[in-house]
DNA sequence: TCAAAAAGAAACGCTTGCGTAACGGTCCGC
DNA sequence: GCGGACCGTTACGCAAGCGTTTCTTTTTGA
C-alpha cells in the first residue's frame, strides 16, 4: 500500500521533520550526505564508491568526502575488497543503523502529527 | 487524519526523495536553510529574523547568512518592518512558493512509489 | 609481459557555512 | 533628550564542501 499525502502533508511533514532534527541533533548532515547515507542502509550491499558517485549524479570525491565525514561520525565504515583490491567496500555499522533507527522514529511521529 | 507509516516506508520516503532531490537540483540547500525555508512559507507570517533563530533554536547570523542565500536564489525576500524600523520582515516570492510546490509534488509522488 | 584502464584517494584553490564578538540603527522609559 | 535595550548585520578566524586534476595501487587483456 503506498504512502498517499495531500501537497499540504507533504510539505508539513517536510517541516516539522526537519525542524526537529536541526533542533535535535547537532551533526547537520548535508542532503547529500543523508541521500549516501539511507543508500548504504537501505540498499542491499555491496556498495562502492564508484556506483554511489553513479547512483547519486556526482563526481566520485563527493563520496569519498563524505564517507570521511560520516566515518569520523563512526555512521559508516571502510572495508577493502580482497577479491578486488581497487574497490572499496563500504559497511553499515551499529551507530550508522542506530542513528537512522532514530531518525525513522522521528519521521513516523511527525507523520501522526500531521493534521487533515 | 494522520500520516500513518511504517519504519520502513518513513526511511524508504526520506531515501527516495533526497535521492531525487541531489539528481534534480543543483542548489542543495542545507537542512537549517530547508527548514527556514519551510518555516516561512508553511506558517503565518510575519516572520522575523528573532522569531526564526528562536524556532529553529539557532543563533540570528545563521538565520541572516541562509536568507542571504535564499535571497540570491530568489527564495524569499526581505522588507524593513516600518512600523519598527529595526525589524526585518521575510517574504515569500513566487519562485520559493514555486520551489516548494515542485518539492511537495516530488514527495507525493515518491510516497505512493513506497511499497507495502 | 607490460601498457592501458579502472578505482579510490589526495592535492589544489575556491566557496560557503559556522560561532563568537563587535557594530550601527532604532525604539523606549525615565 | 538621552542612556540602555533591542534588532539585524558585519567582521573575523576557522572548518567543511566543492570541482578539477593528479597520483597510487591494482587489474586486465592484447
Amino acid at each position: 500500500m503506498p504512502v498517499e499525502l495531500t501537497p499540504s502533508q507533504a510539505l508539513g511533514l517536510w517541516h516539522t521533520v526537519s525542524l526537529e532534527q536541526v533542533r535535535v541533533d547537532g551533526r547537520d548532515l548535508t542532503l547529500r550526505q543523508m541521500a549516501i547515507l539511507l543508500q548504504i542502509y537501505l540498499v542491499p550491499p555491496p556498495h562502492t564508491v564508484r556506483g554511489l558517485a553513479a547512483t547519486l549524479g556526482v563526481t566520485k570525491p563527493v563520496i569519498t568526502r563524505a564517507l570521511d565525514t560520516m566515518g569520523a561520525l563512526g555512521l559508516v565504515d571502510r572495508v577493502r575488497d580482497e577479491r578486488d583490491r581497487r574497490n572499496v567496500v563500504i559497511k553499515r555499522t551499529v551507530d550508522g543503523a542506530l542513528y537512522l533507527e532514530k531518525f525513522g522514529d522521528l519521521i513516523i511521529d511527525q507523520g501522526r502529527k500531521q493534521p487533515k
